[in-house]
Formats: structure tokens, C-alpha cells, sequence
DNA sequence: ACCGTGGTTAGCTTTC
DNA sequence: GAAAGCTAACCACGGT
């Protein structure tokens, strides 16, 4: 895209008035995309805020913090490794025509 | 903490039955912290996912996703510029009585 | 280091004449700092390369690169999991005191 | 490439013994592919290892590493320039019978 | 309060 | 041209 139409309905504030009102409706739906990107990140660090929370209270309970996280990750790679191996052998599979 | 008495309490299997049985209760206590961790990561994931999927929905709609991440950012570090603002100003006009 | 001494001397062409003759020697020194790394990335490219290769003539002999480089990604995946485990451990001996 | 001969010689251990025992030749081709490419990205990361040493030592001689990365990018993107251009010209000079 | 580390995210490259 | 994998910058956390 070396020319998009929407470059030019780009703005960040309402200067000019009501979002769209320059650029159209575009303007509009821009605004929309934004907002619900703004909502989910605040929800997202909401979680990312619980988290900490929990480790908080598992140190106070005298856990390592540190080796908890450890531990965690290896959860997680555990799982993912699962889920690398599923798909390797689906990928065989279908290679030999199975289905 | 150099010799937590809860370290020797981590474990990352079953196999000596359920866990909390070899331990005692902490055990219990640790699984429920990681379980609570990994729940709240879950949903964590789950909501990046949803930003990258507005993401590609405004993309498909013509707008440049470079661009709204710069957005996004800049819309951020006015929000956390205001709030500070905002502090200071308490800050100072608590010090002189004003409330 | 918010006001580093050095900042002032980085040049990035020899416009003002040998590297070092304006700022002293530390235009030398960063420019000695600079050959080496894009020596050692022009390495790690030509590896890249390499690796390419190897792909490509896998390829050629009628396997399928693909699923080649899944294995890869197991094999790695692996690897990665074992160390981490074994870094656990560590953590785990001597946060109960051992060494 | 929809039924390749080689994909059932495909293998990740070796429990059936000696690689190639069991599929012939093949798999000990495919395993010497594999060999390579590890031993080839052995090598990628302790260049990259080298690399991330020249700049910790850039910083501890008081340099900052996200600037030098920068001019590094810099640098780069100016090779990769005159290349272009030294290309476009001899594409010119070609064109109009010169060499 | 700072530093170092580790995890996350974004941009780039390469592949299909 | 889209999708995935890789790499590098950024950010946040924990420790000192």
C-alpha cells in the first residue's frame, strides 16, 4: 500500500471537530478501533496487576518468588513442547496422506 | 530469606500421592498459587490475542497497524502524563493548605 | 549516566577527518567497538546463509524442509527444557542450604 | 511435492537401532542434514554470544549500546545502498553497451 | 534507588 | 501478498 486512502484520516485529536467530521466516516471507525484496543490493554494489565499480587501474597507465605517463576515457565514450556510434538505428527501425517 | 522452611515443600509432580501429603499443607498452598498464576496468565493470553485480532480487523479495513501502535502509544503517554500532572498539582496544593 | 562524556565524540563518517582527531581517543576506541561487531555479523549472516543451504539441498534430495525445521524446533525445544530443569535444580539446592 | 518417497524414513530416535536400519539409506542422508544444521547454528549463537560481548564491553567503557546499535543499523542500511545503486549502475552502464 | 535480568512485543526476513 | 519464524528493542520485575 503506497498510497492508502486512510493516511489522510489519521488524527489523534478533535481539533477540528468530531472525529470524521473532516475525513469522513473512516475517522469514525478509526476511533472505534482505538477504543476497544485501550479498553483490552487496561484489562490486560488489570491481570497483569493480579498477578503480582499472587506472587506477593506466596512470598509472604515464604515461597521464593524466584523459583516460583522458574517453575512456571517450565509449566509452560512443557506445554508448548506438547503442543510442537501434536503438530509435528499431524504434519507427518499429512505428508504420508493421512488424514 | 536463607533458609525458607517452605522450600523443601516443592514439588512438581504427584507421584508420592496428592500434594501436600509428603509436605504437609504447604504444598497444597503452592499448587494453589501456581494454579491461580496460570489462570490469570491464561486470561492474560487470551486478551493479547484479542488486541492482535482488532488489530488485524482495522488492517483489513485499510489502516496501516505501524501507525496505531504509534497511536496507541503516544495516546499512553499523554494519559500517564496527565495523572501525573494531576498528582503534582495535589501535591502542591496540599502544601499550601489548599484542598 | 545521563550526562555521559563520551556521547559527544560518536561521528559516524570521517567528515571532520580521521576518527578521533576531534574528540580524542575515544572516537577510536568505539570505532575499533563498531569493525568488530559488523565483522562478527557478517559472519553470523554468511552461517545464515549456510544454513539456508543445507535446507536447500535437503530439499533437493526429496525431503521436505517443513518438517525439517520443526524437528529442529523440537530438537531445540528440548534442549532448552532440559537446561531449564537443571537450572531449577540449582535453584531449588541452594535455596534449601545445599551446594 | 504431495507424496514424497522420503517422508515415511522420517525418524526422531533410535529405537529401531542403527539410523537407516530400518528405511534404508535415507534416513542416515536426513540425519547428516540435521547434524549440519545444528552444528551450523551452534556456531550462529556463539557469534551472537560474541556480539552481545563486544557491546557489554562498549559499555562498561562508558558507551551507550542502544546508540551504537543504531549506528550499526545506520551503517548497514548504507552498504546495502551503494550495493543497490552500484548494481543500478552497472544495470545502466550495460544497457548502453558500456563495461 | 539502581542495576541486571527476564519476559513481552514489535519489526524484519523469509517462506509459501 | 499473506503468514510464520526470527531477531532485537522495550519494559517491568526482583534483588542489591
Amino acid at each position: 500500500m503506497n498510497n492508502p486512502s486512510n493516511v489522510s484520516e489519521f488524527k489523534s485529536d478533535g481539533k477540528e471537530g468530531e472525529a470524521g467530521d473532516v475525513a469522513g466516516v473512516a475517522g469514525k471507525r478509526l476511533l472505534s478501533f482505538f477504543d476497544r484496543v485501550e479498553r483490552l490493554e487496561e484489562e490486560k494489565s488489570a491481570l497483569a496487576e493480579d498477578i503480582k499480587d499472587v506472587y506477593a501474597e506466596a512470598k509472604s507465605a515464604g515461597f521464593e518468588v524466584k523459583i516460583m517463576r522458574r517453575v512456571m515457565k517450565l509449566r509452560k514450556m512443557e506445554i508448548e513442547k506438547r503442543r510442537e510434538e501434536d503438530e509435528l505428527l499431524t504434519l507427518y501425517m499429512s505428508a504420508i496422506g493421512m488424514e
